[in-house]
DNA sequence: AGCACGCCGACT
DNA sequence: GTCGGCGTGCTC
């Protein structure tokens, strides 16, 4: 007798555990670890869905076992490789194996099962029904329609089921069940082009990562690629990639999102051709479980995509490449809240593939990694056919003093107007859409603010509205003050639509195009946009990140940061990382060989080190001076942190149940190294008529972090009654709720 | 999470 | 004896 290790398709912590199924004989043969099943569950041995991760000769004997009751694909949807992921990122992220099972593999477009009931023997019925008005009822009804959805018939009779299931014990009624599947979309090739070749610089990178590539075992240590921007890290990539292909082993490439880097996945294609799938957030169910099956058979070798796009099922995994590694997209927010980098370092422990995180600004987390030797660092210093541009600080104070009322400094504004002179092309940036970020009355202060969140509103001019950017409500914009009846009311903090619309007062020839959020609701507007641009048919971008990375514009001779103190300011306390980052990648987007761009920050600090080494070019500087700092905060990388948000409707309550908490953290962590911080109001400390509130913990080793915060956790939800309120708990964020 | 089960009260 | 409601406890 064989027995089959079953983790059950429901949702709760108490389910998460292994059930044993018997395996039937006529199952036996077929049967595989990995695969989907239908198994009976529960009192009511209701069929529910279950995967096998294990197959085995004895079972404990502590239960009547169940037989396995069908099997739902006929391979299996999970490798053992990928069981042992899931098993590691429950363990890890704090979730249910069944969440991690579930995300690895694509929404299978799911086998609904819809439940009918038609009537079977209506002889004697009269004598057995005497008695039972409500099953005389459903009787007399099913006798009229026939075979019926069981649901339809219960909701129009309104009836409960245990007077159905009256009837069935009866044997007047029977009920069936009859499952559903839908169907799947397909994808399209692409034309080659052939590979560009390397520099020097580039191949001693290749050949190093190559190398590891060769000693099948994975080699020792990741690969951390620090190469400035411009300095051809995709060709790097693809090369690397090449050569895993060569070898019979596949490669899994993620970006941080495929509609920014539309251009890595261009080259991508061109060079591999139908080789390469892409994934991304716009696709639907089907059209990824394609792509999924097409890994899993072997018809691509090469997946480029988001983090998911670490879940492609292929089974001689030869490396994982990580583009753009410090980017925050990398860590899902939802459960299973996993680490794109920290799972793909899994996957190399797994499979022996290589892995390679790549960065023009690699996360201070990664560069400390590299310093300790857990990474290989690997450097492109070089440009390729393109000067570095000329970077300045623009202080803002001056232009104050100067009477200079714009969001554009003097110097901005001559040098736009240079470069449209020189029919050239500009970029400008500011991290924030819409035309002005707050509205307030002149005369009595008001500030105009979304009720549901505890942001102020922005006003939109295309739309002539108040939008909260939170929950995404509207509002007109009255003709007087709500608090004194005064008609001066002001528009206030700029947004991308007021710099396209002073850009356009200012030069009212240029022709601008803006991106952000707003202009790239509808699909394909992003490649619209670049497009546009790269073919000259405006002269001037303005837009937020979302053109600040992995684009390429020979004729942008300059970039302006409108408001570099815009993230500078925030609360985390990676600001100054995020900063940084921003503003590196950024200027990256200016220059070419034959002439040197200029990049020109806007800001009130010029003075601040992030600045200033932003200003130089100079990220060791920045990482020893912002390592400094995280040491003596104690923060990452020398601490673990966690975050636990409430959020309900009953302000008082969340906070007094995050007071709770803190009180069992502190009763609990006694004696032992944990910091708290807060609790406090969370940065949006309302959204959607929603109190949020956190606290922040601190600890040194994950771990022991993790037990103890749940197990106070536990203890709460023992103690208190947590109706209405919402518990969100993220092991080391990239954001402080 | 579901859902059967048991117990109770109401109604016939 | 029938029916609905609700709390409890279990699921290989």
């Amino acid at each position: 007798m064989k027995y089959a290790e079953v983790i059950i398709e429901l949702k709760a912590k108490e389910l998460d555990r292994i059930y044993y199924y018997i395996i039937p004989d006529i199952l036996e043969e077929r049967i595989e670890v990995g695969m989907r099943v239908s198994v009976p569950f529960g009192r009511g041995n209701r069929k529910t869905e279950g995967y096998v991760i294990g197959i085995c000769d004895e079972a404990p004997t502590s239960h009547r076992l169940k037989e396995i009751s069908a099997l739902k694909d006929d391979f299996p949807v999970f490798s053992k490789e990928r069981i042992e992921l899931a098993k590691w990122m429950a363990d890890k992220y704090y979730c249910t194996l069944t969440e991690c099972l579930q995300c690895i593999i694509p929404k299978i477009a799911k086998d609904k099962v819809v439940r009918y009931i038609r009537p079977v023997n209506t002889e004697n019925m009269e004598a057995l029904l005497k008695r039972s008005k409500r099953q005389a009822e459903i009787a007399e009804y099913l006798d009229k329609t026939g075979e019926i959805e069981l649901d339809r018939l219960m909701s129009e009779l309104d009836v409960s089921f245990s007077s159905v299931e009256g009837l069935v014990k009866k044997g007047i009624a029977e009920i069936t069940e009859i499952e559903v599947t839908r169907d799947f979309y397909k994808t399209s090739e692409a034309d080659k082009k052939s590979p560009l070749t390397p520099t020097d610089e580039q191949q001693r990178v290749i050949d190093e990562v190559v190398d590891d590539l060769k000693n099948a075992d994975g080699g020792k240590k990741p690969f951390l690629l620090m190469g400035v921007t411009g300095s051809g890290k995709t060709l790097v990539y693809m090369e690397i990639v090449s050569a895993a292909l060569k070898m019979g082993r596949q490669a899994i490439v993620l970006v941080p999102e495929i509609s920014l880097t539309p251009q890595t996945v261009r080259r991508f294609i061109e060079r591999f051709g139908s080789l390469v799938s892409v994934t991304h957030s716009g696709m639907s169910g089907g059209e990824r479980y394609d792509q999924w099956k097409k890994a899993r058979t072997g018809r691509i070798s090469i997946m480029i995509g988001p983090r998911s796009a670490l879940f492609a099922p292929f089974d001689n995994l030869g490396v994982i490449i990580v583009d753009e590694e410090h980017e925050k997209t990398y860590k899902s927010d939802v459960t299973p809240k996993y680490d794109a980098v920290e799972t793909a370092l899994k996957l190399k422990e797994i499979y022996g593939a290589t892995v390679l995180l790549g960065s023009a600004t690699p996360s201070i987390n990664s560069y400390y990694r590299a310093e300790n030797g857990e990474y290989r660092l690997l450097e492109l210093k070089n440009r390729i056919n393109m000067k570095f541009p000329n970077i300045y600080a623009v202080d803002m104070r001056d232009e104050i003093t100067l009477g200079n009322k714009s969001m554009f400094s003097i110097r901005l504004q001559k040098a736009v107007g240079k470069a449209l002179e020189e029919k050239k092309q500009v970029i400008l940036f500011l991290n924030r859409r819409g035309h002005s970020t707050f509205v307030s009355c002149r005369k009595c202060g008001y500030v105009f603010s979304c009720e549901r969140c505890s942001v102020n509103y922005t006003y939109h001019k295309r739309e002539n509205k108040l939008i909260c950017h939170y929950c995404g409500a509207e509002e007109d914009i009255p003709e007087v003050c709500p608090s004194c009846g005064s008609g001066y009311i002001k528009y206030f903090g700029i947004g991308t639509e007021k710099i396209t619309a002073e850009i356009n007062r200012l030069f009212p020839t240029a022709r601008v195009l803006r991106m952000d959020a707003d202009t790239t609701k509808t699909r394909d507007s992003h490649r619209r946009i670049l497009n546009a641009f790269a073919k000259k048919e405006a002269d001037i971008l303005v837009g937020t990140q979302m053109i600040a990375k992995g684009l390429d514009f020979p004729e942008v001779v300059l970039v302006g940061v409108v408001a570099a103190d815009m993230s500078l300011n925030s609360s985390d306390f990676r600001a100054a990382e995020n900063t940084f980052q921003l503003i590196t990648q950024v200027a990256g987007r200016a220059g070419r060989a034959d002439s040197t761009g200029t990049v020109l920050i806007q800001t009130y600090m010029p003075e601040n080190y992030c600045i200033q080494y932003a200003k130089k070019n100079d990220y060791i500087s920045f990482y020893r001076e912002e390592i400094e700092f995280r040491r003596q905060m104690k923060y990452p990388p020398f601490t673990e942190l966690c975050t636990v948000l409430f959020a309900g409707e009953d302000e008082k309550k969340v906070i007094s149940r995050l007071h709770a908490f803190s009180a069992f953290l502190e009763f609990y962590g006694r004696g032992k190294k944990y910091e708290r911080i807060g609790p406090a109001a969370a940065m949006v400390s309302k959204i959607n008529d929603k109190y949020r509130h956190r606290i922040i913990i601190k600890g040194y080793e994950e771990q022991k972090l993790k037990n103890y915060v749940f197990y106070c956790l536990d203890k709460l939800m023992e103690r208190e009654d947590m109706g209405g309120i919402s518990v969100n708990v993220t092991i080391n964020p990239k954001y402080i709720p």
